[in-house]
DNA sequence: CTAAGTGCAAAATGTTTGCATACTT
DNA sequence: AAGTATGCAAACATTTTGCACTTAG
């Protein structure tokens, strides 16, 4: 792994996610958040940035759900990992500190020799809210 | 909802999908198995099929885990929903059959007031084979 | 001084859309 | 006959790459 050199813009995007890890930001927020502030990065720079970030495990990457949709990323403070649930309606984000995932996890590792990556794993379902709405529609 | 006309087409997709539901496939991956089994379905056309396939129910959608990867499919068989778990290392799927993920499922429902939805998640992390693997590295 | 990073424009990728034609019902 | 599906080519959005130039160590 090459040396990560201390850049103007580098430090720019690290800034910006470490600033806030409870957001989740595309590429192109980030771009667009670093333009507002007047931060001037390009957006290829962004990318690479945030391929730099990945690289170092300090950032954490989720799919869209919809296709042609953008991934998003997000901080990776490494000591706090845990998972994470998505309102496939809202799109809320929550993070699921809890002792019962460890439970579920531990589970996992026993009984079916698999370690569970809770930074990698984004649960998917409906919020409290958003399952209200749905029974209205019926 | 429109109706949907079963084409040969139509109908081809969804025998690809149904015939193998343990199977993950890519849109790309589908067309080529039909076209090898000489079925002449364009690609266009097997994009709307999964579409359709997908709003009916039938289908579940995995996002891809590394950019620019193809996002796959495979049958629903809406009756028998279950969590998946993906080996970030050698790919490779496995279905948890298990009531650990009910009673977390509820877990979730009960304190958290969210629904899990079995068939849109996906866990990530390392299978039994690839732990070995990761450790060998070090 | 050298390795690494930058930014632009261009390419690559996966997916969707417009449209004329063809097929289902 | 009306509604839907097809397939091509072109459009799209996100992400990557080639290259000449700049910057950090």
């Amino acid at each position: 792994m090459p040396r990560v050199y201390q850049t103007r813009q580098q430090k720019a995007v690290q800034k910006l996610f470490s600033a806030r890890p409870e957001d989740c930001l595309t590429a192109e927020e980030a771009y667009d958040q670093l333009t507002i502030a007047g931060m001037e990065v390009g957006k290829t720079t962004v990318y690479r940035a945030i391929t730099r970030l990945l690289e170092q495990g300090l950032l954490r990457r989720y799919a869209a759900q919809d296709s042609s949709e953008a991934a998003s990323y997000q901080y990776n403070p490494c000591v706090d990992s845990h998972l994470h649930i998505r309102c496939m309606d809202c799109g809320v984000l929550e993070h699921l500190h809890c002792d019962e995932v460890e439970h579920f996890s531990a589970h996992l590792a026993h009984h079916h020799g698999f370690t569970l990556d809770e930074g990698q794993t984004m649960l998917y379902g409906l919020c409290k809210a958003c399952q209200g709405k749905q029974q209205e529609k019926k």
